[in-house]
DNA sequence: GTCTATACATGGATAGAC
DNA sequence: GTCTATCCATGTATAGAC
C-alpha cells in the first residue's frame, strides 16, 4: 500500500543505493577506521539518521556492502566446472576469470585483501576464509585432476597448488601497487606457464608460445 | 654535561623505548586508525605528554616505528652477494632468509603488507616501494645469472621473477591467515620446487629430492 | 523516510607547574 | 622529562518533528 509517487516528499528510494555505493568508495579508498558516517552521508547527500535508518550502525552499512560485493565473487566461483579440456588450460582459463574480476573490482579487492591480511583496523570481523578457501580448494581439485589424467607430475600436489596460487597472488598483487606499470593478464600468463612447465610431465610437455 | 643518574628525577630513559615497543604491538594489532595515543601510552605506562615530547604527534610515533623496524629488512637485503653457487641454490636461500625473518617479524609484516596493499587507513604516507622493489630486482638478478650460465631458460625473465615472487609471497600470506596451519618453510620449498623446475632447462634438470 | 538539532564519548594535542 | 588538567575537534548515534 504505498502512496503514489507523487504524493511522497522526495521519490528519493535511491538513497539506499548510494549510501552503499558511497561507502564502498569511501571504505575502500580509506579503510573502514579512517572513513566517518559524515563523510558517507555527504558523499551520498543525504543526512545522516536516513544512513542509520537503512542500515542501523556504521557497522551494519560496512557488512553489508561487504556481503553485496562478496556475492560476485561466489558466484563466479560457483560456474567453474570441469571439463575435458587439458587440466592446464582449466586453471589457466579459471586464473584469468577471476583475475578479469579482480581488476574490474580492483578497489574492493584492495579492502578486502587488506582487512584479510592485515590487523582489523576496528572493523567488525567478515568470514573471507570461506571464500578464499573455496578459491584455493578449485585450485587443489584441478590440478588433482590433472594428476589423476596424468598430465601433472604426481607427488607435489601441495607445492603445485601453491605455486599457482602464488602466481595468481603476486600478479594481482603488483598490480595493486604499481598500477602505472599496467601490469596485467599477459604478465599472468607469463608467471602460470613458467609453473605449468614445472608441473607438467616430461612425456606430455610441450611448448605453447 | 648529564646529571649523575642518583640525581635524575627518574630514571626512565627506557620510556622512550617502552612507547615504541607500545606502539609497534597496538599498530600491529589492531591498525594504524584503530589504535589510539591514550592506548599507547597506558601500555607503555607513561602519560601522554611523555609521548608527545619524544615524538611529536601519532603520526611521529607512527613513522619512528616503522622505521626502525624497516632498517632490519634493508640489513638482510645488503648481505646478499652472488656467489658461485648453482643459481636456483641462491634464489632459495635467499627467499628462505627473509623468509625466516618475515616469520619472526609476522606482526610487523602484517602491518606493512596491509599499508602496502591497502587503503591508507588514515596513515601518513611511508615508503615501502623501495625497498619491495629492491627484493624484487635482487631476485631478478639471480634469475639473470641463471640465465646468462645457462642453468634457467632464455626468454621469460618476467614470468620466472613474478613466479618465484609469487611462490615466496603466498607462503607468507597463507601463514598470516592461517597460522594454526603451520604453514612453513617446508611448504616454500614444496612450491619452488615446482617454479624451479619450470625454469631448468631441460638439459641440466635432475630431481633435488 | 527524511529532516534539524543535539547528546555524549572519544579523539589528538597542549598549557603550565614541577 | 614528566606530571595534572584541560582544550577543542571529531566521532557515532539518537530524539522528536514532519
Amino acid at each position: 500500500m504505498e502512496k503514489p509517487l507523487s504524493q511522497r516528499p522526495a521519490p528519493d528510494t535511491a538513497a539506499r543505493e548510494r549510501l552503499v555505493m558511497a561507502a564502498i568508495g569511501l571504505f575502500t579508498r580509506k579503510g573502514y577506521a579512517a572513513t566517518s558516517v559524515r563523510e558517507i552521508v555527504e558523499a551520498a547527500r543525504v543526512t545522516k539518521p536516513v544512513l542509520y535508518y537503512h542500515f542501523k550502525s556504521k557497522e551494519g552499512i560496512y557488512l553489508e556492502t561487504l556481503r553485496e560485493t562478496m556475492e560476485e565473487f561466489e558466484a563466479l566461483l560457483e560456474t567453474l566446472a570441469p571439463s575435458a579440456e587439458p587440466a592446464d588450460f582449466q586453471v589457466q582459463r579459471f586464473c584469468g576469470e577471476v583475475f578479469e574480476l579482480f581488476l574490474k573490482r580492483i578497489d574492493v579487492v584492495r579492502l578486502v585483501h587488506s582487512i584479510m591480511y592485515g590487523p582489523p583496523q576496528g572493523a567488525p570481523p567478515f568470514d573471507f576464509h570461506a571464500a578464499h578457501d573455496r578459491m584455493v580448494e578449485s585450485i587443489r581439485g584441478l590440478i588433482r585432476l590433472g594428476v589423476a589424467r596424468r598430465e601433472f607430475r604426481d607427488g607435489n600436489e601441495e607445492g603445485m597448488t601453491l605455486a599457482v596460487l602464488g602466481a595468481f597472488n603476486v600478479v594481482y598483487e603488483l598490480r595493486m601497487i604499481h598500477p602505472e606499470r599496467g601490469v596485467g593478464r599477459d604478465a599472468l600468463d607469463w608467471a602460470l606457464d613458467v609453473v605449468f612447465r614445472g608441473m607438467k610431465r616430461a612425456e606430455i610437455r610441450q611448448e605453447r608460445r
